[in-house]
DNA sequence: CTTTCCCATTGAATCGTTTGAAAGATGATG
DNA sequence: CATCATCTTTCAAACGATTCAATGGGAAAG
């Protein structure tokens, strides 16, 4: 531990005491004057001035550890996230972090990994820390529902963001994947397509199936034919590219099998990216000989060549929207508020870029490959 | 406050007092058996067993404020980063969790969103919150030199990442752009261009002069003329895709300018990103006609299409060289170390993708125009 | 002259934890 | 019996801030 010139060890900083000594004032009106309480009123403005004076030429902080100890509050929202390196967490993490930004809260963020025993363990050091509210980003979850209620049993302030719980208290703030399929098929099948392959999401994924109703129930509607060989799954594992290679891979076994289909309608925009990557592999180029359609509208969306048409889902505003149902379940004291297990379903929106087109009223694909030859 | 039926205030969670009287000893007693502490070898085995079991039925969780209050240490170590969405920042990101993993350290992220006044609001609270190291990833980063000087007043022990500064004490961990931008161009002429087109970084930014300086040396070695209308900046703006949009637009005034260079060497893969689209807008097509190369190599430059080529910085590497560095220092207790304001420089590595290929022998650009009418 | 009110400031308790010193036991040794 | 060592547990003082109640002065009101 280092001695300073002045004595003092150099962890320890400046504190209220030493305000206090170096000012000649009592540490209660330096502290009532620095926060301005309401009966910093009555200090003189001398005072108060000196004070301040004196505070900052001694670059005061005031210790988080000390304040929050006394006022029984944190000040800070834990923020849960499942894999930082998904591009669906991080505009959500920005809109949190918007909506944080014009309160005195700060997020803490802890990224869990997908792995349970991580989530566990960051949990409960957010606990720790009394965050005053929990914001869980739950995009890509196989976290199983009793790990996710034990958050009620926290009496902590809990919203999920980008998931839904099939039951339970924890409200949710999601996207209408119901009407987000539906709208999809919809697209493509207004651009004419008819032969439409479909990579679905992972059955254990619940807002994977209520995607798929989606798609069904349009196609219920105008009675389109989805036969089994161009309606394939996703596994799902928690690997960070893995619904890349897959829709590759899947995309490839669906062309080898029956190359028939115009447009392709995948999970999610990362599906797409791998869709796109096996046609043209095959010798099929996007939009051209095949639409292909993705889900969420991550950023990158925009930037690939072809950019990518899809169903985005306004990932921003599911951040703040989150915040503004935490702070305002802290403002209610934690009492359980009747909208406390709410689902907030917001509206996805189609976006049309060049991975979707009518189809083609030429024979593009034959002509296409003449040019190649 | 919502009175329970224990009496106890919602708020109020369950403390070392409680667990004292439940279990019938003293606080000191617990809190000596719950941390284990040396002396907690005197106490009986007995003792010990029933107090663990009192404190997991009463679901005790030790108050980190109260805690670190008392023993000086938050445990915590900051992260600053100054825009979440871009790719880059991620993996660094994902290097420091893991390393910090099997620590006794949480990392505190926040985001400066690239501005200074959130970049101080938020430094402040880190301080606040009595962080015992900090890392900044600095990756695209304007903010001035006085303000990161500033970091060292604070006495807590600081290393960049991704950038560094011409002067100062604080240390810092990042690729060797100079070797980068020598390992580009040499790809790239070993491919047999000669005709090269380059979007250098902003100029205000250092780490993007030393890789136009290690571009500009391959270039003297080997001779080639880089004519100035092949030669673009970009500016920098803060904006998260600003970087894409700039290279599609310089991209295009190049080509409409001259487009007779074979290859484009672009500042980051966001702007090779954008200089695809360019092209690809213009009618040629990557690589065929011209290729493209990057640097970052950023999670998405594999899944591009085509897939990027590009110069490799080891992000992951980065930052866990960095938290090797931090909790260095801070068990060096605070002292000036010899190597404090050391700079850290790796290696890049060239990762050959799709987007670059061997000049073209054949005459493929006019090929290709026909095969279009 | 006492009471009341306002002004300006401070004393002292408190939040929940850790920890060095001390205090009670018990048994062994001189 | 005093002394000492060993074991087991507790006391009480911090850590740094906030806040309620209290202080003492002065002026105005009764």
């Amino acid at each position: 531990m280092a001695i300073r010139k002045d004595g003092k060890t150099s962890f320890s900083r400046t504190t209220l005491a030493d305000v206090a000594r170096e000012s000649g004032f009592s540490p209660s009106t330096i502290s009532i004057v620095l926060n301005e309480a309401p009966i910093s009123r009555y200090v003189a403005a001398k005072t108060k001035e000196h004070i301040r004076e004196v505070a900052k030429r001694l670059d005061y902080r005031p210790d988080a550890f000390g304040r929050s100890l006394r006022k029984r509050r944190s000040h800070t929202i834990g923020v849960m996230i499942f894999d930082i390196s998904d591009p669906f967490c991080t505009l959500i993490l920005q809109g949190i972090e918007k909506s944080l930004h014009s309160t005195e809260f700060l997020p803490f963020i802890v990224d869990a990994h997908n792995q349970r025993e991580q989530f566990e363990r960051y949990l409960a050091m957010l606990l720790e820390y009394r965050v005053e509210g929990l914001i869980v980003v739950a995009n890509w979850l196989f976290i199983d529902i009793e790990t996710l209620s034990e958050l009620e049993r926290h009496r902590v302030p809990t919203v999920l963001v980008g998931s839904e719980m099939r039951s339970g208290p924890l409200g949710s703030v999601l996207v209408n994947n119901e009407q987000g399929g539906y709208l999809a098929l919809q697209h493509l099948y207004s651009l004419g397509h008819r032969k439409i392959a479909f990579i679905r999401g992972p059955r254990q994924l619940w807002d994977s199936s209520r995607r798929w109703d989606g798609v069904l129930r349009y196609a219920a509607e105008v009675g389109l034919r989805m036969p089994k060989k161009w309606v394939v799954e996703l596994t799902g594992s928690s690997e960070s590219n893995s619904s890349f290679d897959e829709g590759r891979s899947l995309t490839s076994t669906m062309l080898q099998h029956d190359p028939g289909f115009t447009a392709l309608l995948a999970f999610d925009d990362l599906t797409a990216f791998g869709a796109v990557r096996a046609l043209r592999d095959f010798g099929r180029s996007v939009p051209e000989d095949c639409s292909v359609l993705g889900f969420d509208d991550v950023p990158y969306a925009a930037l690939f060549n072809p950019s990518l048409s899809t169903v985005r889902q306004p990932m921003e505003r599911m951040g703040s929207i989150a915040v503004g149902r935490i702070l305002n379940e802290i403002q209610q004291g934690g009492e359980v508020t009747p909208g406390k297990g709410r689902v907030d379903l917001l509206p996805p929106e189609l976006v049309q870029r060049e991975s979707t087109a009518a189809i083609h009223p030429t024979g593009r694909i034959l002509a296409r490959k003449i040019g190649k030859i």
